[in-house]
RNA sequence: GGCGGCGUGGCGAAGUGGUAACGCAACGGUCUGCAAAACCGAUAUCCGUCGGUUCGAUUCCGACCGCCGCCUCCA
């Protein structure tokens, strides 16, 4: 089975060929820091880091390049109303991005490059399309000319006739073309600035992905990312710059784009107003929710959201926990594995099954909401497993069909990104919390022999109250916090 | 106006030219002192509407309806 991805450029799926044998080259536009994240913009984050954890399960060794905009009118709007310096407020945000994305489990970047920190590369990309003739200068800025790049609108679908009759932006008269986009912009009184051979100034939105890219990828590197909206003009315009400076090579082999998160079917922004940051809402749901939720969709999907959603989420991702804890359970006391015990039982074979449609699903264009499916079944067959040991002593056979299983099971979760920061076990903070926990089972435990009812009952209801869910399962009492 | 996407059971969501995964919810049963967890079982004559191609379409084609996105900063 080859790996198939869907190629934004080609628009269809195609079978994934890495430019270099066994390596794998990513880059993925990053975010402009000048506020917190909300949900929207985890949603790539997430998608990405999936798409490099499989890529990595299937044995590539992954170069992921994600940037950071830390100059822009955005910013320098912000830290004007904050009162601060661009740079600063820029990097105060790059912090809290790194402690959302850390907490959703996304693993960091190779490289995370910030444009403030390559200026002297874009001066030079500039230069290299001025020279080329794609680039003119006109008091200060610097504009790219789109009607010298013949493929431009190839990656989004339209041509340059199509747009200009839709055209309703203020049109700047010196530019030769409605359309062409700026590579660097003049500095006004007071806004951050570089020196460069136009005046001093700052780079346009679109050169920074083409140097940082070419920068640390190369040409033509492997997977370009990204959500829908960046299409146009975004990436658009990268290849423009990119292929006009290196001469018509392609920027990058395979072009991914995911779709937006709605509230209401309608797209989460900023402008809407409709956003939830990443902050408010791992305040109220453990961050494995807020992935497996975003990753019960395909990434091409739209993704509607609301608070059922995660708690849906949130319940569906107990159950595998709940096997998990189960499986655990069951095998306390066991041995070990033996040697020479692989394939004596079905359930290996469930296992072996259950990895091959995870496998399968995930080749089809990352296709996570199947692969999820896999994983449910993985866990129903140990479920059936254990539910027909009916409480008995554990054979070695057994043992290690579960410990097998249970293996699979925690493998393919990581491949998504589960399973990694809560504990499977229900287990507390420090020894203490389980030392009394402990205590008040045995001292349950001793009531319910006595069929003393009401006492245990009792300490059931209250350990609820506080958030603690207590049952008496086959296997014995097992306890764990809520969420 | 141009370009693109979507419409599957109560909800969410996969998927295939030969009659529909998975999860949540609900229902019946088993287990349990009771619960919980778990297991077993029945649930979509049907995949927006109308046509067409085909032996056969939810899956291909066309029209229509509805929703959404991009064309301007946006993940």
């Amino acid at each position: 089975m080859t790996l198939k991805l869907y190629n934004t450029l080609t628009k269809q799926k195609e079978s994934f060929k890495p430019r270099d044998a066994g390596k794998v080259s990513m880059y993925v536009c990053g975010p402009t820091t000048y506020n917190f994240i909300h949900l929207g913009n985890a949603r790539p984050l997430i998608v990405f880091d999936t798409v490099r954890r499989y890529l990595e399960y299937r044995g590539f060794e992954v170069n992921y390049v994600q940037n950071f905009t830390d100059i822009d009118d955005k910013i320098i709007n912000r830290a004007l109303e904050e009162k601060t310096d661009a740079l600063s407020l820029a990097a105060k945000y790059i912090e809290e991005y790194f402690r959302d994305s850390r907490a959703l489990g996304v693993r960091e970047a190779t490289v995370h490059p910030k444009v403030s920190e390559h200026i002297p590369e874009i001066i030079e990309m500039i230069k290299g399309l001025i020279a080329k003739g794609y680039a003119y200068v006109v008091e200060g800025d610097v504009y790219y000319s789109v009607k010298k790049f013949a493929g431009y609108g190839k990656l989004s679908g339209r041509s340059l006739d199509d747009m200009q009759a839709g055209a309703r932006v203020e049109v700047d008269e010196r530019k030769q073309d409605p359309m062409d986009f700026a590579l660097w912009k003049s500095a006004k009184p007071g806004e951050p600035s570089w020196n460069s051979p136009w005046g001093p100034g700052r780079p346009g939105w679109h050169i920074e992905c083409s140097v940082m890219s070419l920068t640390y990828l190369g040409e033509s590197f492997d997977i370009h990312g990204g959500g829908f909206d960046l299409i146009f003009p975004h990436h658009e315009n990268e290849i423009a710059q990119s292929e006009a400076y290196s001469d018509g090579r392609p920027v990058a082999r395979y072009w991914m784009h995911n779709g937006f998160i709605t509230v209401n079917q309608e797209k989460m922004s900023k402008s809407l107003g409709n956003f939830f940051t990443v902050r408010e809402i791992l305040a109220k749901y453990n961050p494995e929710v807020v992935r497996f939720f975003m990753l019960s969709t395909h990434y091409r999907s739209p993704l509607d959201f609301h608070d059922g959603k995660l708690e849906e989420s949130q319940k569906a991702l107990e159950r595998l926990k709940n096997t998990l804890a189960s499986v655990e359970a069951v095998l306390k006391g066991w041995p070990g594995p033996h040697p020479g015990q692989d394939d004596l039982t079905p359930l290996s074979q469930a296992g072996k099954e259950a990895a091959a449609r995870f496998q399968e699903a995930m080749d089809d264009d990352f296709n996570t909401a199947l692969a999820a499916a896999a994983l449910f079944e993985l866990a129903r067959e140990i479920n059936t497993y254990i539910s027909n040991l009916k409480g008995q002593a554990l054979s070695l056979e057994d043992g290690a069909a579960l410990d097998q299983a249970r293996g699979t099971l925690l493998r393919l979760g990581k491949v998504l990104g589960l399973f990694e920061q809560t504990q499977v076990i229900a287990a507390g903070d420090d020894g203490l919390t389980d030392g009394l926990m402990e205590l008040i089972i045995s001292i349950r435990q001793e009531a319910r022999v006595n069929k003393d009812w009401a006492t245990a009952d009792k300490i059931r209801d209250e350990l609820g109250k506080l958030g603690v869910v207590m049952e008496d399962t086959p296997q014995g009492v097992r306890w764990k916090r809520r969420n």
